[in-house]
DNA sequence: CGAGCACTTGATCTATGTCAACGGTAGTGG
DNA sequence: CCACTACCGTTGACATAGATCAAGTGCTCG
């Protein structure tokens, strides 16, 4: 529809307890493995259409359990790929019985999560871009971002305005960005706003 | 944000396998119940600010269930409203037990259902009107649409633009009104496009 | 009968999309 | 080391989809 194809970039399956780099696949819809819980980073999740084509599903963020339908269906129903730096480990932790419990929990959290997501895509341009900063902050405001073509296909509008809109948000000081060996990061800022 | 506030319209509750008619408020976030699962219609989704205004969040169709989390949290965690005729009935049915298997099948077609959703926000607005109408159009086509209104926050457009959307597809021809009581309906359609 | 609500349609405005040019950085191969 | 390419990000100029404002219709309910 309105988003691009995303080329797949593969790398080989790591063994259990994966660091992942940005930009990695961390596996395709269709696939069989393991459901992950995300202990690091950020996760696109995308629904691949019949053609091949990616779209913007969901988003994963540090907490969250990837991949819970390969315990029913037996293969992944998204595809997923790390929009930052990331680390995964398997889930469920310890007994392999599928508790009740945290399977609820997981069920909770999920929808939170498409709820938040559902809000980044609606309102104004640079409200829906402070929303998913906010999602992304942690407690001390740190934010690592995804690339302005990802915040892009987040909250549907084109990574041009997501420029502008990060380029005003310093203007304004809301937004300052880090030094990392000595430049100024295109990615990685100290947020100014109320967290809420 | 963007959404205006809703005035929640109460109804005293019924018994157990309840009907509601459109519009009516099924029950508040916050509030204490059961989960359900919907036999029939349409219900809307949304998560309450700290200051009460209502923002869409998620939609349930027939065979979803609704307010899972109140088995683990004990109380809603959105606000829920019939979009159109609903009936319900409590869930889980049969034994109390909580099955792993069929909460997970419930977490899956949640998973999915989000993933719709986002999908109705993002693209062109004809697009969005029409995936919306798709994914409420029964196997014959036939559709019993919300208000006009209620479109616009699902897929964050205004509703004079719904109207002239719903319009266009009538002229045409995707889209014909059906007679109920002898006047062309403004919420009962055929849907005359490929259902995918 | 009048009030309220949902819907429709027209005229105009504007936020964001689109197109284009350019700069910086990383990688690659000579 | 430099050239070269590819990719990502920034910024400007302009176009347009959809928002906004406004007026009017018809239905339902009291």
């Amino acid at each position: 529809m309105s988003h691009p194809a995303r080329p797949p970039e593969t790398r080989p399956t790591e063994r259990l307890g994966r660091r992942l780099a940005s930009g990695t696949a961390i596996y395709q819809a269709g696939d069989n493995g393991l459901a992950w819980r995300l202990q690091r980073g950020v996760v696109r999740l995308d629904s691949v259409g019949r053609d091949g084509e990616w779209q913007f599903a969901s988003l994963a963020i540090a907490g969250d359990i990837l991949g819970c339908e390969t315990l029913l269906l037996g293969s992944y129903a998204f595809s997923a790929s790390a929009l930052t730096d990331c680390s995964l480990s398997p889930w469920p932790e310890g007994a392999p019985a599928l508790a009740g419990e945290s399977l609820l929990a997981s069920l909770a959290t999920a929808q939170r999560r498409a709820a938040d997501v559902v809000a980044l895509r609606g309102g104004q341009a640079a409200e829906r871009v402070l929303g998913l900063i906010r999602l992304l902050a942690d407690a001390g405001g740190r934010v690592v971002l995804p690339s302005r073509q990802d915040i892009a296909d987040i909250t549907d509008l084109r990574f041009e305005t997501i420029s502008r809109i990060i380029s005003n948000l310093q203007r304004e000081n809301l937004l300052t960005p880090l030094r990392v060996a000595g430049v100024h990061a295109t990615r990685s800022f100290q947020m100014h706003c109320p967290p809420a």
